[in-house]
DNA sequence: CCAATTCTAAAGCAAACCTAAAGAAAACAC
DNA sequence: GTGTTTTCTTTAGGTTTGCTTTAGAATTGG
């Protein structure tokens, strides 16, 4: 997953991308409104995260321009709290979301999440790669128009790997997502062995393709090709 | 079908009533909390629209209201796009639905329509499902002609199920529908236990099947096939 | 106050989860 | 290349958790 992130104060801009580089997204950094036009005519992104207090030029032009380059990004505004009407016109222009600073890393993390499950649920609440069919409603995995039975670590399970195609999930982030807090993360991952294990074998008995790759001493990544 | 329009923007409020009218709903307006508590006690709905950014009372107080006057009412939800946290706790507060501003009136219109599909309330406000049908107005269930006697609870919840069928219904779901608030969630689920087995003993003596198929660690859900 | 309903409690049961351990595969060391 | 180590796969079974069922106590409504 690709991020750009525009934001002139370059602290927030370093510990933002850090953080979200952490979490496995590529981060393309702008801190201003030149360098930001310049990187959205360069690549399309996922996600792109705009402060619209720029110094050099009002943040909500770029949305313009972002619509113009970058159709299907997602859109998150981050504003000073009392710039109230800027979040408005911005939400109206096309924005996802906001935030106002100061925010927690974590609350950023956790709305770039959801706006990206957003993004690829449709409007019957289903996610679909190939045969393979996830119901976020009825909460089953439909394969080839076969319902497969799951149990619930089971469907978290494939479904954090849905909603982060393409990213390596390690162990760790695995555990942490499924798991209340640290699970001892000093003791082994056999858990997430067998649940994996359990999930390959029904997709395989109903005669699905095995989508998650196993990344030897990193963790798994479903693919979608 | 009788409409409910809840929402403080008056323009709005005109705007979706006259289209909704000219799509042949009949169309009943509340501009405020007090007006809408107050249609709400007087008819019962097919579906309620509800604005939930309402200045003199917080929308979601509603969800309760509407839940005691019109249980089988299909609630879709209204809400500014900044407010993700209102949406998701309107959804787990039982709204079937929800749209954010602006929105277009054919999505609303199609929004309406696949509620109501799903519902599949007919002309006298009966639900059917092979030999099971349930009658809203008299409150009963029948299976195969033969009429069931069931409590104000057993009642309720099986409409609930009914009215979401193909949906997982978590025990925390069921709960906040069928109890006022919070009925100490840190408590255990036995009544629900309790009553869901009444239900099943109920529909078997009468030659029945259960449709109500338990989902292990995650909830319950009424299946249609 | 009585009858119907709702809720509580507990025993028994079933499913899911986790642990452990053996075998396979990949990476590494030499 | 071969042996060793590490990591992953697969299977089985014990443990835990959650569900069903029943009985009866508490509550509610006429």
């Amino acid at each position: 997953m690709k991020v750009l992130i525009i934001e002139d104060e370059i602290e927030l801009l370093i510990v933002i991308s850090n953080y979200l580089t952490k979490e496995k997204y590529v981060c393309v950094l702008a801190e201003n409104f030149a360098k930001a036009r310049e990187k959205l005519s360069i690549y399309e992104y996922d996600i792109i995260l705009l402060d619209i207090g720029l110094p050099d030029g009002n943040g909500l032009k770029l949305i313009d321009t972002i619509k113009k380059y970058n159709h299907y990004a997602g859109l998150i505004i981050i504003s000073a709290k009392n710039s109230l009407d800027d979040k408005i016109s911005g939400l109206d222009k096309g924005a996802d979301d906001y935030m106002t600073k100061p925010f927690q890393l974590s609350e950023l993390n956790s709305r770039i999440r959801a706006l990206l499950r957003r993004r690829q649920l449709d409007s019957s609440n289903t996610l679909t790669f190939n045969e393979l069919t996830i119901d976020a409603l009825a909460k089953t995995l439909i394969i080839n128009g076969q319902e497969i039975k799951l149990t619930k670590k089971e469907y978290d399970m494939i479904l954090y790997f849905v909603i982060n195609k393409n990213r390596v999930l390690t162990k760790e982030a695995i555990a942490e997502h499924l798991w209340d807090d640290n699970i001892d993360l000093a003791d082994s991952y056999d858990f997430i062995y067998t649940h994996l294990n359990n999930i390959r074998r029904k997709i395989k008995n109903a005669g699905g393709t095995d989508y998650i790759t196993t990344i030897y001493g990193m963790g798994y990544k479903f693919t979608d090709q």
